[in-house]
RNA sequence: GGGCGCGUGGCCCAGUCAGGAUAUGGCAAUAGCCUCCUAAGCUAUAGAUCGGGGGUUCGAAUCCCCCCGCGCCCGCCA
């Protein structure tokens, strides 16, 4: 839970004791420029019959009782409110120097469990997975941010079809060698061009490991878990190159050899049909959802119950990210939890479209795609060549460091900032820009205030009260945190957070090409007190979708 | 064929949940701004039948219906 001061609820009472019937949506933050507050009469009017004047002035005096509220003006059905200008840089001031933080927050007692990437152990991660990863850390650090206490959780298939080829590819072409990952990807992915289009040979080669492993026999177990780990690891370390890390693995098998499985058979018991040996149960709509082969081996769906259970015993909210085509399987999920069994969290599904390069699909076996790892290698190359250019008075140690923090938030950057249900077609010419709306024009921000705030130091005596129209966008934005923030959670939003410090960025940059800081007498307290408030908030934002802060850039 | 999602200037994106005041920024284009805190910046100009058609409403990018285009799903795969 988020604390700071919003004259908001204040406004929105006063206007109910003259009208309780208004609503919350009636008054609103304004984005059109008009006001700060808008409080939409037209709305009401349709409840009750009085003209626009009426209403006006039935509540115009008290809001103006406000503190905070300097002027009230009606425009038509619009009651236009505005507060005081010195009021945001103030109250944003207040907790940042009380509280150390703006807005402060209150520890929710509520424990979120955040699963994302879950992806095979089969190969190195792509930037169409990747979209995966960096929208579930990012909603992970904005819930945390928010209050909640968060972890986060990959959950690791090493019981399918996938990994029974990583295990025979490997045994195949690569027979007594130690396992290494370049050896298990390349087994990995001889293996599946010869089985891709022939059933028959999948099922003479893959079937006998499945078999073996289901059989419980230990030592093939043991080697697959072995190979998972390695591939794993590589995963891992992508993954950690832009700055993310996941607290927990949960080995899918677990729940094939304990307990787990039976015991989501057990608490469905009553629900469960049979079809030829196999085991089924049926939604509302008369769909079956098959849980158990004929041949008595678990489903996907089966493991995922189990798995939701397990996570169900150490949180009370739970989110899965997963890619559009999983959309139809978490529905299911869903249903079944929460109509046929006692699951007690609460369940939310983030689903995002897939990303596509250069306009045709990403396609691992046809060597289509774009691992992590190479984009993060060009982007820092290409954000090299640029700092160079630019700074060329620069240390190669600290080009080095500008390039890589470029190049990390950049790559985020580009992926969180689109809403997820939009596809995003991947372009080089793009992910290689660092141009306009883009990571690096909000480091650069940063960059450019701490640089003030080093020559300036951090005075903080305010001697004026006026505020240019620079000024006071640039306040009003900072003000705004809170609510975005409030946003981006309950709408589980990421890219909320993205705009609002482009806006923040931006707001900044036009504030520092119309005021200047340092040698501005009377300004000077102030502009220096918003320019800090501005590192601030700016740097906590960013670094909730994976910005990296600079000093200098 | 059925289900889910997406469609906003040449290109990318915001706004759609909770309908309202001249539809947000950026890229590319054109014209300006560094004797002054980093020009990865700022200012200005130009560019939009909000996929199309109906409907609801005083008012629709936003809600409803139909259609078109694209993506995903429709396995005793995951």
């Amino acid at each position: 839970m988020l604390l700071f001061d919003d004259p908001y609820e204040q406004v929105l009472e006063t206007i109910r004791d003259g009208y309780p019937d208004a609503n919350k949506t009636d008054l609103t933050y304004d984005r059109s420029g008009h006001a700060d507050f808008s409080f939409r009469m037209f709305r009401l009017k349709k409840q009750i019959n009085t003209s626009f004047d009426q209403i006006a002035s039935k509540v115009t005096a008290e809001i103006l009782k406000i503190p905070a509220v300097r002027k009230v003006a009606q425009e038509s059905g619009y009651l236009n409110i505005f507060l005081r200008d010195e009021f945001f840089l103030e109250s944003v001031d207040k907790y940042l120097s009380e509280r150390k933080q703006y807005p402060d927050t209150f520890q929710d007692p509520e424990r979120v469990l955040v699963e994302h990437t879950s992806t095979n152990p089969t190969g190195p991660i792509h930037i169409g997975r990747t979209r995966n990863s960096i929208i579930g850390d990012s909603l992970a650090r904005i819930l945390a941010r928010y209050g909640y206490r968060v972890s986060t959780q990959y959950f690791v298939n090493d019981s399918g079809k996938q990994v029974a080829a990583l295990y025979k590819g490997f045994k195949m072409y690569h027979p007594g060698e130690p396992p290494a990952i370049d050896s298990l990807l390349s087994g990995y992915q001889k293996i599946y061009s010869e089985i891709k289009d022939d059933r028959e040979k999948e099922k003479d080669l893959i079937e006998p490991v499945i078999k073996r492993y289901e059989s419980g026999d230990s030592e093939i177990i043991g080697e697959i878990r072995e190979y998972c780990t390695i591939v794993l690891e590589g995963i891992r370390k992508s993954l950690s190159s832009i700055g993310i890390k996941i607290d927990d693995y949960v080995w899918e098998s677990n729940f094939l050899r304990g307990t787990e499985l039976e015991a989501v058979f057990e608490m469905l018991d009553n629900r469960l049909k049979d079809e030829n040996g196999a085991t089924y149960i049926e939604l509302d709509n008369e769909t079956k959802v098959y849980l158990r082969r004929s041949n008595g081996t678990s489903l996907y769906i089966a493991r995922d119950i189990a798995y939701h259970i397990f996570k169900a015993l150490n949180s009370d909210w739970i989110i899965d990210v997963l890619g559009e085509d999983h959309k139809e399987h978490a529905a299911r999920l869903s249903q079944i939890l929460r109509d046929f069994m006692d699951f007690k969290p609460r369940l939310d599904v983030v689903t995002y479209s897939f990303m596509s390069l250069e306009g045709s699909r990403f396609a691992t076996r046809r060597g289509n795609i774009v691992s992590l790892d190479d984009l993060l290698r060009r982007t820092e190359e290409e954000a090299l060549k640029i700092v160079r250019e630019k700074r060329p008075d620069m240390m190669e140690e600290k080009l080095s460091e500008v390039s890589k923090k470029v190049a990390v938030s950049s790559v985020r950057f580009n992926i969180i900032r689109v809403n997820s249900s939009k596809p995003v077609d991947f372009k080089w010419k793009e992910a290689l820009s660092f141009d306009g709306d883009a990571a690096p024009f909000i480091m650069y921000a940063y960059a450019r205030a701490r640089r003030i705030l080093e020559k300036a130091g951090e005075e903080t005596s305010v001697d004026s009260r006026t505020y240019l129209k620079e000024e006071r966008a640039l306040s009003r934005n900072l003000y705004l945190y809170p609510i975005i923030l409030q946003d981006a959670v309950s709408n589980l939003k990421p890219e909320l957070i993205a705009t609002y410090c482009l806006d923040l960025a931006k707001a900044f940059n036009e504030f520092y090409a119309n005021c200047p800081v340092i040698g501005s007498g009377p300004e000077m307290g102030k502009r220096i007190m918003l320019t800090s408030a501005f590192s601030k908030i700016l740097r906590d934002a960013g670094s909730l979708i994976g910005i990296e802060f600079l000093e200098e850039m």
